[in-house]
Parts: C-alpha cells; structure tokens; sequence
DNA sequence: CTGAAAGCGCTTACAG
DNA sequence: CTGAAAGCGCTTACAG
C-alpha cells in the first residue's frame, strides 16, 4: 500500500510552462478555446500537461475572469418525488454547457435568508429558486445585485422576476369541470403550502372550475406537500359530517397520502367511494397501486425553458424578464370515476 | 418599475476600507473570525460594510486560502427514494459547518470518468462519492490528488480508501434466515447493478444465510436499481416453472416494483402466494399498500459518520482510511409471510 | 503567434 | 492593533 500522498501543492500553469519551455500565458491560452497558438506550441504545451496531470484552476479563471461558471440551485424540499427529478434535469443539462450546480437547501418553511448570504459570496452567475414555498425576496435580492434569476414552479407579481411553471391555474379548472362532469358533487381540495403560488393558482382555477359547473367552493384542508401533512388533511376531510365524494391534492405525492387513508384507514373504495386526483404526474402516479388521474406538469420541457432562459441571461443581462408557462393535460387513470 | 440593475461592479474590501478610513486589510481582518481589530475599527468597517452591502468574495478567498469550502458531492440515480434524502441530509449538515456542496451527476452506467475532471478543477476540499454503481477509479485519483474523499453506500477492497456503508452482508443474511424460518422453499433474489458492492454483499449474505439453512442459491435477476429494469426482473422470476415464494431485492424502489407486478400482472396475493422484501426502508416502504418488510439503512447516522470522517480527513490529511459500517435492522411488516 | 505585466479580490506574514 | 505589500493562479490587453 502507498502511503498517503501528502498535500502535494498542486501544479500550476507556471510548472507546465517551464517544463514545455514557453510562458505561463502561452499555456493559459492553450486551455482557452478559441486563443490563438500555434500547432507546435499547443502539442508542447498539451504534452507537459500531460506529464504533470495538470489541470487549470477554475477558481483563479473565475477570479479573473468575473464569471465563476456556477450557477445556484435553492431548493426546499427534497423528499417528494418531483424536485430531485428537476434538480438531477437541471444538473444534466447545466453539465453540458460547462456550468455546474452549487446546491444550496433551506427546511421547508424556512425564510431561506440566510441562505443568500452565502449565495452572493460565491459568485454565481446565475441562481434558480426550485420550490414552491421559496419566498420571492431572495429572489429580488438576487436580481438586485444583477444575477439572473428564474424562479421554477413558482411564481410571483413582481414584474421583475422571470419564472417558469405548469399550467397551474387551467389545470385546476380542467380537473373541475372533469370532476363535475363525473356527477361529483362534493369536491374537495388539499393546498400544499399557504404561501405558495402553485398551490393557489391550482385551488384558484378548480374553484372557478366548480363553480361554472353550478358545484359550491370546496371544502379544504392544508397538506404542506407532505406525507404526513396530506395524510392528516384527508382524515380531516373524510371524517366530516358531509364527507366530500372527491379530493383534488395540489400535487400526487399528498394525492398518494390521501388514497392510503381512505382506503386503509376508511375503508373506502378508489374511486367507487372517492375519487381522488393529483397534479405533477410524477412515477408514482403510473403505479398500479395508486393509478392515479393527475394533471401532468412535463418536467423535460420546464427544464428546458429555465436553462434557456438562464443561459440567454447570463449572455444579455438586460433582457427583460419572461414568465413561461408550460402546458400540461390531464391524464386519465382509475382513481377518479368518469361518471 | 425599477430598470433593471446593470450589472453594477461589485463592491470589494477596499471600496469598504474607503468608506470607513481605513485599510483592505483591517476590513478583511473584520471578516475574519479570530482576527485582532479593536472594537472602534469593527464597528465603523461594519457600519461601511452595510451601507453598501458588501459581501467578501469567496472566490478570491478561496484563491488565498487554497481552501474553497466546497466538497463535491457525485451521485449517479435521483430518481430512487434514497439518494435524494442522502443529499438533502449531507447538505443541512454541510451548511451548518460552512461548507457548500458542488454537485455532479452522472448518468446510471455512466462511468462518471469525464466529471472529475472537472471536479479537480475547482479545488474542492473534499468529495462524497454517493451512489452504489460509481467506479473506485474516480475515488482513487482524487486520493492521488490528495483530496480526501469518502465512498458513500459503496466499499471497495482498496486500502486508500475510506467508505461507509450500511450492514449489507449481514443484512442480507438476517433476511434469509428470516425467510428460511418462514417456511419459504424458494426464495429469489433481484440484484441492483452487477458492478456496485452494495448488491453484491447483499447478495452474498443472503445466499450464505439460505444455505445455513439447507436451502439453495437463489435463483436471480437484475434489475439495475430501476423501477422498470426490477418489474421485468420480476416477470422473468414470476414466468418460471418452479416460481420462487419470496423475493428479497436489493434496495425498497425494487420491491414496491415487485410487489406491484406480482399482483396486478400475475395476480398474486402478498404475502399469501409470494413473500417480497426490501432493503433500506425508505418512506413508501411504511405505505399501508406496500407494508414493505424491509432491512433498514439509517440515514442520519450514515450520514452523521460520513461527515465527521469528511471533517477530520480535512482538517489532519494524513488520518488513516476508515471503513465505517452502521448497523441496521430487519423491520418486521405485512409483505412477507412469518411462517 | 508569443511574452511581460497588470489585475481579479482576497489573506497573511512582517514591520511599526 | 494597524497598514503596506507580496502572493494565491489565472486572463487578457498590449507590444513586439
């Protein structure tokens, strides 16, 4: 066995120029792409590299150059089924055009402003908010420093701020009018987080849904997009004097939560009792134990707008901010009754 | 509405020492815990300090210090229910000590060979392998590197290495007696990924424990840690004319794919005609539909063991590998049949 | 195409 | 306790 190495100093662009026997600039400029050199220097150069395993140090390029090709992701909520797809989406992606992902969690329900302390000390060329209960401050004091921000799957008035999200608002009043259609007459919802901006727009839409169908504002229960909050949330729901004949969940995981408790805690049958019906369409929701109706909020085209946006950012800073909002369908399963 | 902010230059130590009447240094002295600054010269740099909200550079200080706080930390699969709460866990208590986590993914399979290239590159004060399939090669060059660096949820027979795993062998062991015990004949075992270390042990224990108890190596199947690859591990399983009467799977994520087929494809009762077990015991094994008997994995602990080795690694280079093996226990539930 | 030199924003001996 | 200065390892005009 070798021993140990000891914290050797690492090696720099002045060892490799001295053994390919050129200047420290020369080498630099063989690791910026597009700086001219010429072939033989280059080979040299390449060569000594080689021999010394070196590897430019990002940290003093980020120094020099202003741009530390980081980019933040702030994220609240690992444990449902949704974020870590974003976050492993958006790591891929940001991989492929050189930038890397700083990751940075704050509790659920937390302010999150400690957090941009350190947010701002490093540098980063650009931060995404990735949840739904991130307060829109940190947002603004990102953008007040000049780094661009995009705020995923939430959103927010302030005209300042870019955003991409689901269709939260049409989704909640298709699944309305899909539930009142189904001859339900109690519908019922189950909000994630009171702050939050998709669950309100998602309860704002199935609210207008039911009540264009001639259907009262559902009763409601507040789950925080946890297991056990939803959990809890269905049993308040389902143990009332006029137990509602569907639940429409502000995402599938509480969805999940919810069926669980009626089936095994109830006694009642999905759908024939209760319909219950999600939004996100995450895996789960494909499972047969659950089969769930969710509204589908596609990960893959979300994505691709925050990194689109983030990237034309950090190229114009002045662009004017953009909200998107990607559309999304519901899709039919067996845990909602059609009629 | 404001105008977008362009992008202002930063505002450094010296525009600080400026506006206070005094030096770079001191006001770097200031944000520096353990420097000697009379009272008087703290408070007016710390007033100067918030006027114009100044925030150190941690990049130039990490170019000083050759220290950046970063640790890197390399996972392959997100979309199981463990990894995402590893991160979440490994990030609180990151935070909490000061340091930050740069993340890499790589794909499932992936040999994650082009990713430290650029994990070297940023000078990171240490990196947390996280993920059963990544190769050791990667770990051992950061350890010539001399960056300390520890396997999580991985071992590797390499003495240079420092890991910590959960008790695999004997908990596939544990299960198999457990199974023998039940009465169960033909117990079958579906593999993660052929190359991680986590299944093979696993694997291993399991097949010493049914051969104590005069049973036969079980039949197996791959199902590469995935939803899907387990589903069609367990049909090929299931479609075999001597079909097994329990199923031990290498992690939870598999199980519920099991137990999934097993009944609404073959049309099984669990556990009355197949016995199905887990491994980790995650949230959804806890879900009344699953009821996942499982062996468990405890994540705080794991955790808590992996940063403090990270925290010592980095503070004394040269400390000996460790291999670290937190105990588990096999959690009793309804999937698999007690006799 | 190539090299010398200034500069990115800090930390940290070293004098005073 | 405080300041001037060197140095961390790069990039990038600027000459040649």
């Amino acid at each position: 066995m070798r021993a140990a190495p000891v914290a050797a100093r690492r090696v720099t662009a002045t060892d490799v120029a001295r053994r390919a026997g050129t200047s420290q600039s020369a080498v630099s400029r063989v690791f910026t792409p597009g700086a001219s050199v010429s072939a033989d220097l280059r080979e040299r150069v390449m060569q000594a590299a080689r021999d010394l395993s070196y590897r430019p140090n990002a940290i003093a390029r980020s120094l020099s150059t202003r741009r530390s090709r980081i980019v933040a992701v702030v994220v609240a909520e690992l444990g449902n089924q949704f974020y870590p797809l974003v976050l492993e989406a958006l790591s891929a992606r940001l991989q492929e055009k050189g930038y890397q992902i700083l990751l940075f969690t704050t509790g659920p329900g937390a302010a999150g402003d400690p957090v941009i302390e350190q947010v701002m000390r490093y540098q980063v060329d650009a931060v995404v908010l990735a949840s739904a209960g991130l307060s829109s401050a940190l947002a603004r004091e990102c953008r007040g420093l000049g780094v661009p921000v995009v705020m995923f799957n939430r959103t927010t008035d302030d005209p300042e701020l870019s955003c991409v999200t689901g269709d939260n608002e049409r989704g909640g009043h298709r699944i309305a009018r899909f539930l009142a259609a189904g001859g339900h007459r109690r519908p019922a919802f189950i909000a994630g987080l009171e702050g939050s901006s998709t669950s309100r727009d998602r309860e704002r839409g199935f609210t207008a849904g039911l009540a264009e169908a001639g259907l009262a504002p559902p009763a409601r229960s507040v789950g925080y997009y946890s297991y056990e909050g939803a959990a809890e949330a269905a049993r308040t729901l389902l143990r009332a004097p006029a137990r509602p004949d569907a639940v429409f969940c502000a995402n599938d995981h509480m969805a999940i939560a919810c069926i669980e408790v009626a089936r095994h805690e109830f006694g009642l049958s999905i759908p024939d009792d209760l319909s219950v019906v999600g939004f996100d369409d995450v895996g789960p929701a494909r499972w047969r134990s659950f089969d769930l109706t969710s509204f589908s909020q596609p990960l893959g085209p979300m994505v691709e707008a925050t990194i689109g946006m983030l990237l034309e950012f950090m190229e114009t800073p002045d662009l004017p901010t953009r909200r998107v909002v990607v559309e999304g369908n519901l899709v039919l399963r067996g845990s909602a009754r059609l009629r």
